[in-house]
DNA sequence: GCAAACATGATTTTT
DNA sequence: TCATGTTTGC
């Protein structure tokens, strides 16, 4: 097969490109998914380079997945001897098996950020500071920022210049000792260590930098400062550094993500090659040009210009409605009106909004609709409280010095050992300089903190059952293994027990699936690799499209989708831009408005930008103003729907909402709004329906009515399914056949 | 040691 | 509003 065949000239060039450093500038929808991976076949099927020797790092380990099965689908390319992955899981890898040069035992567990900021109050408490005063999270994050830019303790307590900072310093330091103790790494930990390994032990870099001929990187403009020197480093040999970015979509500059990178590559490579991919395959004409409006008023910007040969397409509609629910309202009636007369899906769509708390208003409307979506993101599964718990037990059969995750489990009721046993215990091993499993030992042996006998006992019978399941663990499958944890600690008992119990227990039972996976490799690999993979992977569940289930996802998550349909909800001030950001302004609004960017140009053919009159935040109403991002498209490209434009100035610190005089007189606004959604769908007689009825629903299938409720004009019917369960849907749109 | 009452404070989140 | 962390009472 011809891999350059059906390219444009400049994704043809950026594929060929054999000279050196390269630099791909892609604009949102311009084929950067394809000019990567059709670059690595090319390297593969006609510069004859061996997939071994290539390296190609993702922004997320999804990412890395997809790219992978597209090489070996499409391109009928062995894709495992390639290296593929995220910056972490790469690092990961390479620690694995040389780490012990720089201090890590080769079953190091990885912590993530809630065991970051428990350590960095475990270091408050050490070093005696308050932690009202010092923001565990605050200073947590000024480390990262830290290991972000590959400085060490020293090297930052050589810049210090307030008390903030000093502190900072010398919570990093202890912080790292810690860690140490621990044999834990966390994630910034991944990339500095092993960019300390490579400064250290050059015949290990040797090894890596002949090895590799070519590097690709992908959401380049993502990449923060430390993750830049590495792929410097590394690429240091043959220099065919590939990476890809659109300056205009970085969204992740809290994540120290530094947008400079790009410059600095242009910089540091003079004789770059720069691709500019411009040309749209996405979006209508109409939605790219809305979208270009909003982004070309960023100061900080090259000029880029996208195109595209798609068609006008209809125009952007601003929808304005009183409230969230009625946003939220409009979003269901909007679907069902698009899946009736457009050809389009309710799975063709997509609702986006700027926090995660905005997705309820959505997702309830949804449930009364009995329209089906899939909420992505939300409380992440590998956070969960009860995951988390029986994470830290078995990293404690793998590494039992893993102080955070023994601190954490120790201390679960039901086993008699409370914060004060905890506290002494700590302490103790502390002043010692021990690992706490070790001072458990200890105290198992009859010495330590002077505790009672009975304290003693039941510290006796903890140790002893975690010295058993690390006996275990070393001829144990992992998935017996788990299920021996899970017995021993009690944990099962006491999660069952739980108000939430069941749905615990079968998140249990889920991590129980993954685990299948690494259940067949050598009882200790087995364990080491399904805690890593468990670490390094955000996402358990993904994104399956399926044909009737509309996506729920923030702008954040949204990056590298797309979809036919897109509704943005929340166009107002203080959510879009955030309020956050409005008080930083500068480069914290540009940010914003990229992040706005980058979900409009998610839209293939519809794009619904919503904002509100009332909103409550936090439980209290308030007036919203719409966003500022609105202003900025021209009124061209716009079609206007829900309420009308607010045509009375601010009233002192209230906006008020006048009607249309003409109009409506006499009606509150809500009225006027379901009044209308009322007229745009088509007003069907309702089904005469009553409890005990059966029903069929198209959908849903066989039911008996149970309940029955007024809703305006309109009812809604509790029916309780054959298959489905039970539902509440509107009678006026549920389709209802009586039986 | 542990559960219930109380206080608090809250974007985004690849790894 | 709601999910966390802290204090209090048994």
């Amino acid at each position: 097969m011809d891999i350059t065949a059906d390219l444009n000239p400049p994704q043809k060039e950026a594929v060929e490109y054999a000279g050196g450093p390269l630099l791909i500038l892609a604009g949102p929808g311009s084929g950067k998914t394809r000019v990567i991976t059709h670059r690595i076949a090319c390297l593969v099927k006609i510069y004859g380079v061996s997939p071994h020797r290539i390296m190609a790092v993702t922004f997320t380990n999804k990412a890395a997945r997809e790219m992978k099965e597209r090489l070996e689908k499409l391109l009928h390319l062995g894709a495992e001897d390639l290296t593929v992955g995220t910056f972490h899981a790469i690092c990961a890898r390479i620690l694995r098996q040389d780490g012990k040069l720089v201090g890590l035992d080769n079953n190091f567990v990885i912590y993530d950020e809630e065991d970051q900021q428990s350590l960095v109050k475990q270091c408050l408490t050490d070093l005696d500071l308050d932690s009202r005063q010092y923001n565990p999270q605050k200073i947590r994050n000024a480390i990262s920022y830290a290991k972000s830019l590959n400085l060490t303790p020293s090297d930052l307590a050589a810049r210090t210049n307030s008390r903030w900072d000093d502190i900072v310093c010398r919570i990093y330091e202890r912080y790292q000792e810690q860690l140490g103790q621990s044999n834990a790494a966390d994630f910034d930990d991944l990339l500095m260590k092993v960019l300390y390994l490579f400064d250290h032990q050059p015949e290990i870099l040797e090894k890596y930098r002949n090895r590799y001929l070519h590097f690709l990187v992908d959401e380049f403009q993502d990449t923060n400062i430390i993750q830049y020197q590495l792929i410097r480093l590394l690429g240091s040999r043959h220099r065919n550094i590939c990476v890809v970015g659109d300056p205009d979509q970085s969204i992740y500059s809290w994540r120290f993500a530094d947008i400079r990178n790009i410059l600095s590559f242009e910089k540091d490579y003079p004789d770059a090659k720069v691709i500019l991919l411009e040309q749209n395959y996405r979006s209508t004409k109409n939605i790219l040009e809305a979208a270009a409006s909003i982004i070309s008023v960023n100061q900080q910007r090259k000029a880029k210009k996208l195109w595209t040969e798609n068609h006008d397409g209809t125009p952007v509609t601003i929808v304005r409605t009183y409230s969230e629910q009625d946003e939220a309202q409009f979003v269901v009636n909007e679907i069902l009106q698009l899946s009736r007369s457009n050809g389009i899906k309710p799975g063709d769509c997509v609702v986006m909004y700027r926090t995660n708390a905005q997705s309820r208003a959505i997702e309830e409307a949804f449930i009364r609709y009995g329209l089906k979506y899939k909420l992505v993101g939300g409380t992440r599964f590998y956070q969960r409280r009860e995951i988390k718990d029986v994470l830290a037990l078995l990293r404690i059969i793998q590494n039992p010095f893993d102080n955070i995750s023994l601190s954490r489990i120790i201390k679960l009721p039901g086993r008699g050992i409370g914060q004060r046993t905890l506290s002494d215990l700590t302490n103790w091993a502390r002043d010692n300089h021990l690992p706490l499993f070790t001072t458990i030992k200890i105290v198992s042996e009859g010495g330590g903190p002077p505790f009672g006998q009975k304290v003693r006992t039941t510290l006796e019978g903890y140790y002893r059952m975690l010295n058993d399941l690390i006996i275990q663990g070393q001829h144990l499958g992992v998935v017996d293994l788990l299920g021996m944890a899970l017995e021993n600690s009690g944990y099962r008992n006491y999660i069952r027990e739980e108000d939430d119990g069941d749905e615990r227990w079968e998140n249990i039972l889920e991590l129980r699936t993954v685990a299948m996976d690494f259940n067949d490799l050598p009882a200790g690999e087995g364990l080491v690799r399904f805690l890593e993979q468990v670490s390094l992977v955000a996402d358990a569940d993904e994104i399956e499209s399926k044909e009737d289930t509309t996506t729920l996802i923030t702008l954040h998550q949204a990056k590298g989708l797309e979809f036919p349909v897109v509704f943005i909800i929340g166009m107002e001030e203080g959510l879009l831009p955030h309020r956050r950001s409005i008080e930083e302004g500068g480069a914290e609004l540009e940010e914003e408005r990229r992040l706005c960017y980058v979900g409009i140009t998610r839209a293939q053919k519809h794009l619904y930008l919503l904002h509100t009159v009332h909103r409550s935040i936090f439980g209290s109403s308030s007036e919203s103003i719409p966003s500022r991002f609105l202003d900025d498209i021209p009124e061209h490209l716009i079609e206007r729907k829900g309420l009308p434009e607010i045509d009375s100035t601010y009233n002192g610190h209230s906006a008020r909402y006048k009607r249309r005089p003409d109009e409506d007189e006499g009606i509150t606004v809500t009225e006027l709004l379901s009044k209308r959604l009322r007229q745009q769908s088509p007003s069907n007689d309702l089904l005469q329906i009553s409890p005990g009825d059966n029903i069929r629903h198209n959908k849903f299938g066989k039911g008996q009515v149970i309940g029955i409720k007024s809703v305006g004009n309109d009812k809604e019917v509790i029916i309780a399914f054959e298959d489905a369960g039970v539902k509440k849907l509107l009678l006026s749109l549920a389709p209802l056949e009586k039986l």
